[in-house]
Order: structure tokens, then C-alpha cells, then sequence
DNA sequence: TGCCTGTCTTGATGCCCGTCAATTTCTTCC
DNA sequence: GGAAGAAATTGACGGGCATCAAGACAGGCA
């Protein structure tokens, strides 16, 4: 963790974390907690930022407070894809082997919590809440995974825009009402570069670009600024993508506790980064 | 379980299951063993049937003993894919969600040991040595999960279908020297139907019957029989599907416990489920 | 043997989308 | 404010592969 930059303040204990209604951390009991807070410590990473390399140490896992991280992994012949992205309150490492499979990399700006891998992992011996919590995060992750995988298959690239779009919606809707604020409009932020985006849904900028004019064409969205898309007719949007919405839930659901609805504490930095 | 052809014999004591030595269950120790048998029982399904409906009750978990079982899922569009293939000594199911995100039907004749879902979340909770192997096995599946998403965005069909022969034979080498057989030739078997393999491989069964013959004209393979292919130049199938050798290693181990290596009792049944 | 059904093979056609290329717009930094 | 570079837009072209279609082949059954 040397590499990392390291922040110290006041606000640097579990109990009082910002995501701690969301994330693993919060949902064990007070003495993992504690032994959370005494392996952990938070970090500030900027866009780009190798935080854990393929083929590199596993040497620690963590939770994201703020921006969003990439899960990236390159073929031999050079291709290069971004196997998922992680928000807030999302865990991200690699549990029980040495080596990473793949790449983590902030995407944005970002704040993360990290802790050593393996200290947490005899943590999570100690703490049979704790592992317990992580086995039903981990099987949420193992489900979205097996979802956005046949996504991939299944959907052309239009449909997979239109479904970004309305999952990114959807999850700033579910953000801003645990705030009790409730917008008139449904906007979708895309958070990452188009470059990211297309790595993400396997195909390229171009791409993207055409199928976003074309929406916008067709007053299905209205195109805010170029990282930003208002939802004007949903029920179109749902029916290009041709998804469920218990498909859209699967992906909108920021939180590792399925059904968790606590009340997220006001942060400006979550605000800006949100909103960036 | 009302509608799976169950078995009572001698052998269905968990001490002398034929995949105790990579399943789930032959992991923990005495006391969760003995809670496994309790709550678990075996049976036959038939090529085709469902095992647990998308969208219905996940009323159970289990481990395939032999056969093959596919997870599969439909979009609202109709479009349907197997999201993965079950091969013996793997777990199946779904934990601590009420309603199945997919289903699970037999591929091939299979035999399956099954529990009650909540029973084994129950059991789960009392035995934290089998809550701790439940999650390294879900770890596992979910960089399997994963690293599937990656080839599926990757790769042409081609180098699709390069790569599941070389993984079918790879899993079949692999079985064949825990038997302490050493064959001359590596064999694949593709094990399941071409329309099954179609899914699977995210393209059609044309092309896959295009790409199986475009091989054995280059002399990489010969074809056998129309579901089995020896591989005769290792190195071009290998240069042809572009990945390296970890990659396919992720695939290969049907294990849940990685780098186990034991030793398998012969098993006529087996050796007939597997050669077919 | 002949019919039928399911699986596999092989050919012809079209289109989605990746690639290349040329601008245009936005960002950053002096 | 202007230069340099990155990101985004827009157009033209071609190939991989899905789709449609027809035939080959094998197994089951009367």
C-alpha cells in the first residue's frame, strides 16, 4: 500500500465510514468492526491509477467510498476489456489466492478503503458474521456476473447502450431517494470515459457514439452534456434494451445487502463525485 | 424434490461419494458431514429435464456426481443462453435469494445430490469450516464467471470454439491421470449437444459445425465422431484460440478446492457419463 | 423397408458493427 | 487567449457471422 496516498482525519473509523450502510464493513458485528478499522485505512487514488495489477500480488482487498473502479484483464494477442466496474460500497480485490487474475484501476478519481489481504482473511476466520456477509456478497457478485455475461451474448450493442443508460438512471434514482429527494427527471450519468464504456459493453466509442445520437434522434434521451443523458421516454428506452426489470434491479442494486435501504449521511465529496 | 428420481443404496453416505474428493461436501469436517448426509439425497435426471425453474422457488441446492447440468436464462426477447455448464464435483444452486435468477436443467443424463436450501443455509450457519469452503468455491465460480464474460467479448467464434476443445480435452487429461491412465492421444468430448454448445459459445450451430470442420481441414483436429474430436497439433489450436495457459487452467479444474489433487475411485458409471 | 424426427453439414445472402479516417469540440496548461 | 492534446462526432468501407434454406445422415418405430 505504499504507493497509494493515505489520508488521516477524524473520520477514519468504521463506525462513522460513509458507505458503512452499504458495504461489508457495516454489516458485522461491533468486535469485526473493530478489527476491521485496525487493518484498514483509507487512500485517494487518481484516474488511471493502478491500484492492483494482473499477474501481480493480491496483496489487499478493500471497499470503494467514492468514484468508480475498473476490473480490467488483457488477452495475450492485446485485447484489452473491462470485466466490471465498482461504485460505492461495492468490495473489490481478490479472496484466497495469491496472484490477481485481473487488474483493478480507478477509472475516476477516487477514495477507497483498503485493508492487507491477508490479515482480512484471518479476520474473516475469527468472524464467522463477517465471512458469512462476505459469502452472500460474493454470491450477489457471482449472479451479476452470470447476468451481465449473457447480456453480452444476447444483446446487440444498441440494446446494451440502452440498458447502461437505464441502469445508471435507476441507480442515481435509488441514490437520490435514500437522500428523500425526489427529481422530476431521470438522468443517466455514465460516470466513465467513452473509451472505458466500450471496453465495458464490448464494443468500441464509435459505436456508442452513433447509438447515443440515435437515441437522442429518436427524443428517446436528451443529451445533457456528453456524459450526461435525461430519460425522456423509459418505457421506449426499456423496450429497445429489451430487458426486465428484475434484470435492471440485479445491476442497480449499489448495495452487497440485498434490500438494505439505510440512510446514507450527506457528503458533499459523495455529491461531487456523483455528480461529476 | 418431488419429481427427481431418487436413489437409496449403500453408497449414499458422504464419506464414500465419488466426488468427495472435489465437491463441497468431502471438505468440512466430520460433524458438517455428517449434517450434509442429514439434510441431502441423491438422484437421476434425464437429459432435458428441468432441475429448478427460472423464476420459480430456488427450493434447493446440490453437487453433480456425473453428467452434465446447464444454467441457462431467456430474455423478455426470447433470446436464450446457457450461462454455464455444471461438470461433476461442482455445486449448483442458488444461496440466500427465495426466487432463481436462472435455471438449471440437465444437459446429459445426470446424477445429482441434492439439499434443501434452507436447511443447507442453516447448516452453513452452524459449521463455519463449510461456510468458509462455500465461499472459496463461490470465489472461484465468480473468476471463472468472469473470465468467461472476458473470452465471450474477446474472442471470434472461432477462437471460441478453439478454446472449449482445448478445455474439454485439457478436463479430460486431467480426470485421466487422477486414474493414473496416461493416454497417447488428448481427446475432447464435446459432451453436449452442438444447439447446447451453440448457446454456450454465444453463436450458432452452423458456425460452430463450420469451425469444427475448418480445424480438421487444417489437420489441428480430427474428427472422431461427431461429438468427439482428438487434438493432433496442441500448439495451433492453442496459437488459433489465443489464450495462455492460465487462462485455460481457470477452466479446466472441476475441482471447487484449487490445486486438490486426490485420488478418484474408479467408477464404471463415471467412466461411461464421461465417454459419451 | 420406409417414414419420420432430430442432428449435423454446406451453401448463398445480407447486415451489424469494427476499422480507418477526417473533423469538430472540449480540456488543460502556459 | 491560444496552442496542444484528448475526447467525441460523423462518414465510408469491408468482413465476420447470423439467417435462411436445402440436403445428408442416423436413430426410432411400425
Amino acid at each position: 500500500m505504499g504507493n497509494l496516498t493515505s489520508i488521516t482525519d477524524g473520520t477514519s473509523r468504521c463506525t462513522r465510514c460513509r458507505v458503512s450502510n452499504r458495504a461489508i464493513c457495516g454489516m458485522s458485528d461491533i468486535a469485526s468492526h473493530a478489527g476491521i478499522a485496525a487493518i484498514s485505512g483509507r487512500h485517494l487514488v487518481t484516474a488511471g491509477q493502478t491500484i492492483l495489477a494482473n499477474g501481480g500480488q493480491a496483496s489487499m482487498v478493500g471497499t470503494v467510498l467514492a468514484g468508480v473502479l475498473k476490473v480490467s484483464k488483457t488477452l495475450p494477442n492485446g485485447r484489452e476489456r473491462i470485466v466490471s466496474l465498482i461504485y460505492p460500497g461495492d468490495f473489490f480485490g481478490q479472496l484466497f489466492a495469491p496472484v490477481m487474475d485481473f487488474a483493478v484501476e480507478a477509472a475516476t478519481d477516487a477514495e477507497i478503503c483498503t485493508a492487507d489481504r491477508t490479515a482480512y482473511e484471518g479476520l474473516l476466520a475469527r468472524h464467522p458474521k463477517l465471512e458469512h456477509a462476505m459469502l452472500v456478497a460474493t454470491s450477489n457478485q457471482l449472479a451479476l456476473a452470470r447476468e451481465r455475461a449473457l447480456l453480452l451474448s444476447c444483446q446487440n450493442s444498441l440494446e446494451r447502450v440502452a440498458t447502461y443508460l437505464l441502469v445508471m438512471a435507476g441507480r442515481r434514482d435509488h441514490l437520490l431517494s435514500e437522500k428523500d429527494v425526489s427529481p422530476q427527471k431521470s438522468v443517466a450519468a455514465l460516470m466513465i470515459t467513452r473509451a472505458d464504456l466500450a471496453s465495458y459493453l464490448s464494443t468500441t466509442f464509435e459505436t456508442i457514439s452513433r447509438h447515443l445520437h440515435y437515441l437522442a434522434d429518436k427524443q428517446v434521451i436528451l443529451i445533457i452534456d456528453s456524459g450526461h443523458f435525461e430519460i425522456i421516454d423509459r418505457d421506449q428506452l426499456q423496450s429497445i434494451a429489451g430487458v426486465s426489470d428484475d434484470d435492471l434491479r440485479l445491476f442497480q442494486s449499489t448495495s452487497s445487502q440485498p434490500g438494505a435501504r439505510g440512510r446514507t449521511p450527506a457528503s458533499a465529496q459523495v455529491d461531487r463525485l456523483i455528480a461529476k
